[in-house]
DNA sequence: CCTATTTCAGTGTTACTGAGATCG
DNA sequence: CCGATCTCAGTATCACTGAAATAG
């Protein structure tokens, strides 16, 4: 199979970091087309995720929450604003917060965006069965957090 | 384990897309810190490994086969060609096309290189049993390559 | 005075697009 | 004139940094 096709890069082809960085490249691209269609991006839907499940947080708190930089917090709340799905007002106890919640569009908007993400999973996963896709994310959950579990040797 | 993390996000928690993205980011950065002491960056390891395996070749098959756009294709060997690791032609043949081979230092570094990405993928993978790298690697390689495979229903 | 929060401007990487120049 | 190749400039996303402005 090796000779047969020259396409492929033998010291990359079984490379988990390669293999991992391509499959990446797929669901990403899938997810962001998905989202494109929606009118959103990527940090809106983490956002949108955490407000839902945490009620009202100060920028701060979502960027620590969501895994996203202070600096994308401000552009996804401005376009989430702007799409009336939150509200972002000034927290009344402590002036240099602002407190953001979701609007009522919020949630509907979130439970259609759910749909989208369930359908680009069954997209990426379409050759995979039930019992391998399980084992795929009980593997990439442990090296995706490896980081936070130990601190190397 | 969830109400007890309020910092997780329950939507995304095992979500394969989610953790993707989560372990290919780990990966990138192991990796490209690793490449960065070195003095390359990963397109730079794709493009030698590509022409170790395949001798002289011209930008655009070079961008083909390692998966480069040939805007980056041009870039990388921009740089390989100033570290003197390639070398770069004008087809006698076909005076539009480079052709782009390895110098005598080429190999030697690519050999340092293969040793810097082995070492990465025992930091990446180090909470996972030999078999379950292999499990893993079976599954990603199955999710990257459906793209190629099967163009959907 | 110092710290926390938000905001703005900008960097670097990866992936990609459009257009121009050269050559066949 | 068309098409292939290479090159350049620029866009978009994601992740991130530094610094200013405001508030406690």
């Amino acid at each position: 199979m090796d000779e047969a096709d020259p396409t492929r890069i033998h010291r990359l082809e079984q490379l988990p970091s390669w293999l991992l960085s391509r499959a990446a490249l797929r669901s990403h691209r899938l997810l962001s087309e998905a989202f494109a269609a929606e009118g959103v991006r990527g940090y809106d839907y983490r956002v949108l995720a955490t407000l839902a499940q945490h009620g009202s947080l100060s920028q701060t708190e979502l960027g620590r929450i969501a895994e996203i930089d202070r600096s994308d917090v401000v552009a996804s709340v401005d376009d989430l604003a702007a799409a009336q799905l939150v509200r972002r007002s000034v927290d009344a106890r402590d002036r240099r917060r602002n407190s953001i919640s979701l609007t009522a569009r919020g949630p509907r908007v979130l439970a259609r965006l759910d749909r989208v993400v369930a359908g680009v999973q069954d997209e990426l996963l379409r050759s995979l069965s039930a019992r391998q896709r399980a084992q795929l994310v009980t593997l990439l959950a442990r090296v995706a957090d490896d980081d936070a579990a130990a601190p190397a040797r």
